[in-house]
Parts: structure tokens; C-alpha cells; sequence
RNA sequence: GCCCAAGUAGCUCAGAGGUAGAGCAACGCCUUGGUAAGGCGUAGGCCGUGGGUUCGAUUCCCACCUUGGGCUCCA
């Protein structure tokens, strides 16, 4: 065994594999270990929860003496702290104890969180891990360094109230988050790497690129400018091309339903507090925003007869829902209260499930190959509040996982993450700063037509109950372009960017040099090439290019006096993204930029 | 909704118990320039909102709103 890891100890769970060496997770547990150490010896009473390493560092939840809380201040003195202990090379000294030793041990020390823990392990724990640092003591399988020597690159990085054991019902405790590094290097590309990750926030980027903005009028509800808007309409447009290739039927339905719609559908009584209630001058009845598309749709279907001949009918409708979320929810284009989707939904038989699926889910990884992104898969099973039989649930979540394996995709299983009327395979991303977002879902469902009294008629005479398949590919269009905005860090690719290619004259008081841009940019135009002349008064060349570059533009072409002297139509042209520059012919040009954006080149 | 922060010019930010500043952007004039910021000038602020303390509050205190980082939630 190294000599800078002190062996796991062979209780409190099964025993782990002593590893081969002193990992990063060590090293992070033990510094969660050192700031409990501190924060007890600088706030003496306090009590100690769980402190594990996490991916991006550790983190260690406290309860403080009087209910009182960490203020970011704190963090300095108790960094200070760890500091001190780091120095002194305290041994971390593992010991074995029986359970009811250990549960004397920490009540003594008044420490109720792991009295609590000791208390919850199963019968065949009889023996348990202790790990002393100092006078520190923790309840710990380890292993953990040799000594706090080894934990000089600490930082601790924020403060958060956090629920216990992770149900807003329970008390909120105080929980710090740090992360730790072996070399100080390391630990400055991890500062670096956040500014980075700042640079691409969709937020920051949104406001440089004039795509959208927020506002205290309406908070959750984005403004889009004319530049996000050029982005939200081509995706709108890539949605109805896909869809209409592949059989869908576009259709609008009322923003505004009466409660009961609700009621019916099950969402009244699930989501109640996330509707928005409109009131009527027509007493008696009371409305609401739809926060989703599935009863307009439902409510369409079973408008007329229907006959199995006419199935799979796929609805497809990209519309504004309202959800109430909860105030500290709200983030960016990532979280909404005004949110639009690119819903659809299938009516089908039992048999006819399967292949619709399949095709949903080759369709959606047309799309996300198109857009430049992978995405990971999530199947979520049957939640603990559920409509249905288990038959029903075992038939759609097999349906779902069977469509995953035939397309040889890696999935992981959320068990009871699924909707109240069905299972779901959620397709995520993840934004600059790592965390994930759920983009396009598809859920099976074999509740809600039943409770809207749908019916087919079969080819033997009778009345059936149709399946329905939700379904959202890209997502929101909202959370769909904030993450594309990171994923690209705003150089979007030809097709998506606002404007694809910026014209500066050299000369812009030269009637020839800016006739000349103006009819380039009428030719890019009529090849559909989103193109601008820079003809601001009292800028230099230099400075128009420049905007053109912070602007992201991915094409730039400069032109002047000797080009029209040449009279031959070759320009210089910038190519933002490869960092290149080349003379072209306008023709070639024009081609080169029809032929990226026909093919929707993502590179 | 809960814990911690932040809200000052269109943007990025400085400031201080005596009534507000910079850079960029905007506007005007000058500059006629060949591949990432030419010069000078002008205008622009209910210092998030509402209370309180004070002779005086943008500054201190309280509440609320919005935004950000977490937690919880996410059809």
C-alpha cells in the first residue's frame, strides 16, 4: 500500500478496494474531513453531517450552534483554518469500533447527524470505520491521506442551505463546497477554466450578441432580439422541414383553457401551483395558460370519428406554454416561465408503438447531429404517484428500452424519475459550467387518452383506446438555443448565425468602393445569404473588422479600391472560425456559403 | 419556496453619510484609412423599489423585487 493513503477501514458498508494510489477523491475527502475539523474548532456546538469528495471538489454540511448561518465571509477564516491544520501534518488515524461504541462515541460528542447515521445502518453492520484528525473524529469508511501535509491547495468555493438528507420537508443545513488539487498549478487551471466557462455563458454571450435580453417586467420570459430571432426561426424552420419529411401534421390549439381541461388531463391536480389561473369576465368559469400542448391535443383528436386506417396521426405544434416555476428556479434561457416547445404527439395503436419510437429516436439523433451536439440518454421509469396498471408501465417501459438497445444507444435508467402518466427518455446537455439540462424528451402514454374518452374504431368494429407518445426533440426552443449558444460560445455555425457574412469597404466614403459592397451584398442576398455592409460613418477599416470579429460573424470580406481597379470579383475573404484568409471569387464564395448552409455544416 | 451574494449610464465596472465617476457604446466634428479599437468634443443616472435612522441616505438599517451560485422542484 502507498504510505500517503491510510488503508480503508472494513466497516460502514462493504469494505472498498485499498487503491493502487493517492486519487484526487482521496485527497478531496480528506480535505471535507480538514474544514469539518475546522469549522468545529471555529464554531464550537457545531454538528456535522456528510462531507463527500464530488466531481468538482467536496463539499461537508453543518448544523450551527443557534441556528445560525454561514456568511461568505466565513470561508475565508475557515480556509485560514485549514491553512493552519495543513501545516501542522496531522495524521489521519483510522479506527475499528463496534457500532455501539461509536454511537456512545458521537453521542457524547453531541453529534446527532452521525448517531443518526450509525443508527440507520442495516443489522449486519456490527462493526464501524473511525477516522481521527487531531481532535477531530468522523464516522468514515476512508481511506484518506497519511497526514493534513498532504491538503495545502484548498479552496473553498461557496456557501448553500441545503435540506437534510435532501427533502424540503426537513431542516436546511449549512453546507460549504471547496475543492482541493495536489500541485497549485492544477488548481489555477481550475480557476482559469471558470473564467473560460464564464466567457461562455449564454447569459453574457445573449447580451454581446444582442440576442436576447431579461427583464424584471416579465421575469422568466426572454426578449429575443432581432438576432436571436434569426436563430429561433431557423430552428422553427429545420422543425417543420424534419416534421413534414416524416409525416407530421402542424396544427395550433388555444393558448387559454378552462380549468377543467386540466382536471381531466391530471395536470390540475399534479402541478396545480406551476399553472397560471387567468380570470374571465364570465363568472363561473376560470381559465389557465396552457403549461403544456398534451389536452389541446387530445381535445383535437377526439373531435371527429377516428379509424384505425387513419393511425399513427402525429399532431406537431410549437407553441408558448407558461409554467409558474418557483422563483429561485429561474435561470437564463435555461429555466423559463414562458417556454416553447416542439411538442408533437402520436396517436397510435398498441402495434404500432414500436415503430414509432424507433423512428422518434433516429429522428432525433438526425437532429442533434445536424445542431453539432451529443446528448446522453436517461430512460425514467414508473414514479411512486402513478395512473395506470403495472402491465401497462412493464409494456412502456420495455417499449422504450427496447427502441434505446436497437439504436445501439448508451442509456442510463432514473428509476422513478418517469411522468405521472407514463415513462420517458429524456435526452440531455450539459452547459459551460457542466451542469445538465434536459433537452428533448419522449414519453409513452397509456392514461390520458382514456381519461378524455378517446377512442378509434378498429378494423374489427370496436371501439379502442389509442396510445399516445409525447414528444419534444429539440426541447424548448428557449433552453435549446441558450445551450447552443455555450455549446458554440457564440460562433455559431453558417447556417444558425444571426448574420453570416459582414462586407467592410476599406473606403467608405468612396461611392464606387460602398456601391460595390452594397451589390455584394444583393448577391449574397439573393442566394439567401444573410449579409450586412459595415458602413457606419467614422469607424476605420480596422474597427469595422473588429466588430465583425467580436460579433462572431463567420465571414468577413473586405473590400476596396484595388479590387475594383482589378475588376475581377475576387475579394479577400476572413473566415472567423478557421482563423483563416484567402482570396475568392464572389461566385466560389457565395457557393461555398450556399453549399454550408444547405448542408447545415456544424463544425 | 429556502441559504448565500449582487443590483450605480445601453454594456463592463469604480466610488463614498454632504447629493456621482471611468472605459466601451450613442451623438457631433475632424480623420480618406488595405485586415482586430484614429482623434477631439457632446449628451446620458429616481445609484432596483418602498419604508426607517439622520440636519442630510445612492451610502447605514428593515422589507420587497430582480439577477447570480447552491438546495428543493422540473408535466
Amino acid at each position: 500500500m502507498p504510505d500517503d493513503i491510510v488503508d480503508d477501514s472494513a466497516e460502514a458498508g462493504p469494505p472498498l478496494a485499498v487503491p493502487a494510489e493517492l486519487t484526487l477523491d482521496i485527497l478531496r475527502h480528506s480535505a471535507a474531513h480538514l474544514m469539518a475539523a475546522a469549522v468545529v474548532e471555529l464554531y464550537p456546538g457545531a454538528e456535522y453531517d456528510v462531507g463527500p469528495a464530488t466531481e468538482e471538489g467536496f463539499f461537508y454540511n453543518f448544523r450551527l450552534p443557534d441556528g445560525a448561518h454561514f456568511v461568505e465571509e466565513d470561508l475565508s477564516r475557515i480556509e485560514a483554518r485549514m491553512r493552519e491544520l495543513a501545516k501542522r501534518r496531522i495524521p489521519f488515524e483510522r479506527e475499528v469500533m463496534s457500532r455501539d461504541e461509536a454511537r456512545r462515541l458521537f453521542s457524547d460528542l453531541q453529534q446527532t447527524f452521525k448517531v443518526d447515521i450509525i443508527d440507520r445502518m442495516g443489522d449486519e453492520v456490527a462493526e464501524v470505520g473511525i477516522y481521527r484528525t487531531g481532535d477531530f473524529i468522523d464516522l468514515c469508511r476512508g481511506p484518506h491521506v497519511a497526514h493534513s501535509g498532504r491538503l495545502r491547495t484548498v479552496k473553498l468555493l461557496r456557501v448553500a442551505g441545503v435540506y437534510w438528507r435532501g427533502d424540503e420537508r426537513n431542516e436546511q443545513l449549512q453546507r460549504v463546497y471547496g475543492t482541493a488539487f495536489f500541485e497549485r498549478e492544477q488548481l489555477d487551471a481550475f480557476i482559469a477554466q471558470r473564467e473560460e466557462a464564464r466567457r461562455r455563458d449564454h447569459r453574457r454571450l445573449g447580451v454581446e450578441l444582442d440576442l436576447f435580453h431579461l427583464s424584471e417586467h416579465s421575469p422568466g420570459s426572454p426578449f429575443w432580439h432581432p438576432n436571436g430571432m434569426v436563430i429561433w426561426n431557423t430552428l422553427e424552420d429545420l422543425r417543420r422541414e424534419e416534421n413534414r419529411k416524416r409525416g407530421y401534421l402542424e396544427v395550433k390549439t388555444p393558448l387559454l383553457f378552462d380549468v377543467d381541461t386540466y382536471k381531466t388531463s391530471g395536470h390540475y391536480e399534479n402541478y396545480a401551483e406551476n399553472i397560471f389561473f387567468v380570470s374571465s369576465r364570465d363568472e363561473g368559469t376560470q381559465f389557465a395558460l396552457k403549461p403544456m400542448n398534451c389536452p389541446g391535443h387530445m381535445l383535437l383528436f377526439g373531435s371527429g370519428m377516428r379509424s384505425y386506417r387513419e393511425l399513427p396521426i402525429r399532431y406537431a405544434e410549437s407553441s408558448t406554454l407558461h409554467r409558474d416555476e418557483r422563483s429561485g428556479t429561474l435561470h437564463g434561457l435555461l429555466r423559463v416561465r414562458h417556454i416553447t416547445q416542439d411538442d408533437a404527439h402520436i396517436f397510435c395503436t398498441d402495434d404500432q408503438i414500436q415503430d414509432e419510437i424507433h423512428g422518434m429516436v433516429e429522428y432525433a439523433n438526425h437532429l442533434y447531429a445536424m445542431l453539432g451536439v451529443t446528448p446522453r440518454a436517461e430512460l425514467s421509469t414508473r414514479p411512486e404517484k402513478r395512473l395506470g396498471t403495472e402491465d401497462q408501465w412493464d409494456r412502456a417501459e420495455s417499449a422504450l428500452e427496447q427502441a434505446l438497445q436497437g439504436h445501439g444507444m448508451d442509456y442510463v435508467i432514473s428509476p422513478g424519475e418517469g411522468t405521472f402518466y407514463g415513462p420517458k427518455i429524456d435526452l440531455h446537455m450539459t452547459d459551460s459550467i457542466g451542469r445538465s439540462w434536459q433537452m428533448g424528451t419522449i414519453q409513452l402514454d397509456y392514461q390520458m387518452p382514456s381519461r378524455f374518452g378517446l377512442s378509434y374504431v378498429g378494423a374489427d368494429g370496436q371501439d379502442h383506446t389509442p396510445v399516445v407518445i409525447h414528444r419534444a426533440l429539440l426541447g424548448s426552443l428557449e433552453r435549446c438555443i441558450g445551450i447552443l449558444t455555450e455549446h458554440y460560445a457564440g460562433h455559431f455555425p453558417l447556417w444558425l448565425a444571426p448574420v453570416q457574412c459582414e462586407i467592410v469597404p476599406v473606403q467608405d466614403d468612396a461611392p464606387e468602393v460602398v456601391g460595390y459592397a452594397h451589390s455584394l451584398r444583393e448577391v449574397m442576398r439573393a442566394a439567401g445569404i444573410r449579409a450586412t455592409v459595415s458602413d457606419k460613418p467614422g469607424q476605420r477599416m480596422q474597427a469595422r473588422i473588429r466588430d465583425a470579429m467580436t460579433q462572431k460573424v463567420p465571414y468577413v470580406v473586405v473590400v476596396g479600391r484595388n479590387d475594383l481597379e482589378r475588376g475581377d470579383d475576387v475579394v479577400n475573404v476572413r473566415s472567423t472560425r478557421a482563423g483563416t484568409q484567402e482570396n475568392m471569387a464572389v461566385a466560389e464564395l457565395v457557393a461555398r456559403m450556399e453549399r454550408e448552409v444547405a448542408e447545415r455544416i456544424s463544425t
